[in-house]
DNA sequence: CACAGTGACTTAAGCGCTTCAGTAAGTCCA
DNA sequence: TGGACTTACTGAAGCGCTTAAGTCACTGTG
């Protein structure tokens, strides 16, 4: 009964042919109801499923609408990283909610070496409009999406002229962050950053090297930190700056837990996303060191990860939801040949819970 | 310089003819270099690159070739529930380098109410070979792939005969949680289950209900649970059984919490997932419940949140990563016109952590 | 009753590329 | 010096679909 040997698919043409109709009819049957008689398609469709016919090809149709029908997200790590981030699941899920009525697809491009994906990878994608996921300054992925002329939307960074960018105010999170240590009392803090790069083991960074990384997250908020910090009076070039992964919790743990032990004075720590604060917080309690006694920790993010900390993280709360469904509306945007609006920066803002307090030995000899 | 308004791409032909040669050798230029002579290539590259010319289209590619170059992998959830399971990130991560040298792209499909995305998403998807991941047996999305006629491989469930399938000894490692908590000296067990499916509150579940979940591995961990439970002589049917989705931590610390507040006797608890017994944890915290002093946890999988926690889990270790490579194999295997091999089954083996103890009052009458 | 209108299809021109079967010229060797 | 190869390219037939424009038979109208 069934063919044995593999054959090929049925096509629009063959539906048409058993139907006796034109393709045309066939292409309507599935795309435009209005323009046949119920009856007719009634027969179409009937002929389509007696045939094994499951419907369009969507290759062939995206070549014949000249359009694919898919949007491609550009990761700046490979899949196990990027998705270690709560605030990528966020993010891309309110995306995906967001793209949902204009029925695309939705393409994932992990990152390589350059923090972002191969240029290769790029050229070779079928998407009518790529999504850069803070990326870094360097992806050559960014260049190869100029070079098809596909339209950019850009989460976070890099700011790319010509690009729709939904970022966040990471200046203002990151002083508020700092501010709120100082103003507690605290002289001695370090930061800790985010990696810049793809393969670094991690380990201590001069300001200098930390200052030209590659993302502009990074640098927007280390000179958030700087900045008040230096206000304060205290030496900038002082303060203590690490630099790992937060998404290779065990690493991370180890870096936080090596930094705490290389410089025992500090009273506070600045970390730049809640998965290196939550690394902290494992590594004080290694140490023995209470939060927020001995050490204060300030995130960044409010991810679900702050408040189920213990204690409770103070961090910089961003609005990852609202970034993502802001993305996809630029999205839809670009794609209905809109050109890119002005950058949308959402707000940041302070949340402080209980990882933080005064230093104390507020003056006096530290532990 | 630039023309103003917008012209249509350039095309293969474009190039052809500026370089005064044929369409077929400017695709040869991109596609099999040996084809023509060092020097005429590098003319049409250069062609190409002064005409804006971004090399071939994808999706025109795609289809001459008869094949999209893009494999779908669907998800039983939507994006931020399926990735708040640090086993998908894992798993797909593996999978993703598996199938790097076929240089495939990999398209997401978010899952809906049916434990799967929806066929319509499944039928327009550009894909060459679709894989399941943790599908409900109700899902429409598996109808769908067979009605294109595309293969198929299966990650954990369904188990669908003509399916290149891998999974793992779901049974054996819940029975060897269950034997450990009974060789402890448990009796009052009770067992946390993920959620049946997207849209259900969670709550208490009868056995009955507990059984005729849609998920296979829900199915088969439960029965490796009772069936040891039974041989120990403990009535199955008075095992108190929950059922919620660990991936909403916040929803699961509070169903857990409720849980052992409805059953104080309880001594131990099963967990279908880390994720879930890392709540349990912390609903026992909350409680003043010392782990594994007054409550003994078992999770399943042995991702990494199983040794971040306090106290390090007990969990069935599974081999994520292998599972991700084997199903990349898988794909590629069948992509290359071979048949599906016999389903793999990879073994798993409890991992006995700090979270389990005998039970303090052995015998005699819980707190 | 002629005529504009409408409904139901069909025609045919793409969409941009791959690839197989040539062809023509050049190389090699007996 | 001529047949057998090789190299370097071309011609043309698809891949499977969408869609604007066209055809044709009816219907209702002034």
């Amino acid at each position: 009964m069934v063919n044995v040997t593999r054959r090929r698919r049925p096509t629009l043409d063959d539906v048409a042919a058993a139907v006796g109709v034109s393709r045309a009819t066939v292409s309507n049957a599935y795309n435009r109801p209005d323009q046949l008689s119920a009856e007719l398609r009634a027969r179409v469709l009937d002929a389509a499923k007696r045939l094994g016919y499951a419907g369009p090809n969507p290759v062939a149709r995206s070549l014949a609408r000249s359009q694919s029908g898919a949007i491609a997200f550009m990761l700046d790590a490979n899949l196990s990283i990027a998705f270690s981030d709560p605030a990528l699941s966020i993010t891309l899920d309110a995306f995906a909610t967001a793209i949902a009525p204009g029925e695309h697809a939705l393409v994932l491009l992990p990152g390589g070496e350059d923090g972002g994906p191969r240029a290769e990878r790029v050229m070779r994608a079928q998407a009518d409009l790529m999504v850069s996921y803070s990326l870094s300054d360097k992806a050559s992925a960014l260049q190869a999406v100029r070079d098809r002329g596909l339209p950019l939307v850009v989460v976070d960074e890099p700011h790319l002229p010509g690009a729709a960018v939904v970022g966040i105010d990471d200046r203002g999170g990151s002083e508020a962050a700092a501010r709120h240590l100082v103003e507690l009392g605290h002289r001695r803090i370090g930061v800790l950053a985010q990696d810049c790069m793809y393969g670094f083991p991690g380990g201590r960074r001069s300001r200098a090297e930390a200052e030209a990384s590659p993302f502009r997250i990074n640098r927007e908020r280390l000179g958030g930190y700087l900045d008040v910090i230096a206000e304060a009076g205290i030496d900038p070039d002082s303060v203590p700056i690490w630099e790992f992964s937060g998404m290779d919790r065990e690493r991370a743990v180890a870096g936080a837990h090596a930094a705490l032990v290389e410089e025992p004075g500090l009273t506070a720590l600045l970390c730049m996303s809640d998965e290196l604060a939550a690394a902290a917080t494992t590594a004080a309690r290694q140490l023995g060191l209470r939060v927020p006694e001995d050490l204060s920790l300030v995130g960044f993010d409010d991810t679900p990860t702050a408040r189920l900390l213990d204690p409770p993280l103070t961090t910089v709360r961003q609005d990852l939801l609202g970034k993502g469904r802001i993305a996809g509306e630029l999205a839809l945007l670009l794609l209905s040949g809109r050109k890119a609006p002005k950058p949308t920066v959402l707000p940041t803002e302070l949340v402080v819970r209980a990882s933080t307090a005064p230093p104390v030995s507020a003056g006096g000899k530290p532990r």
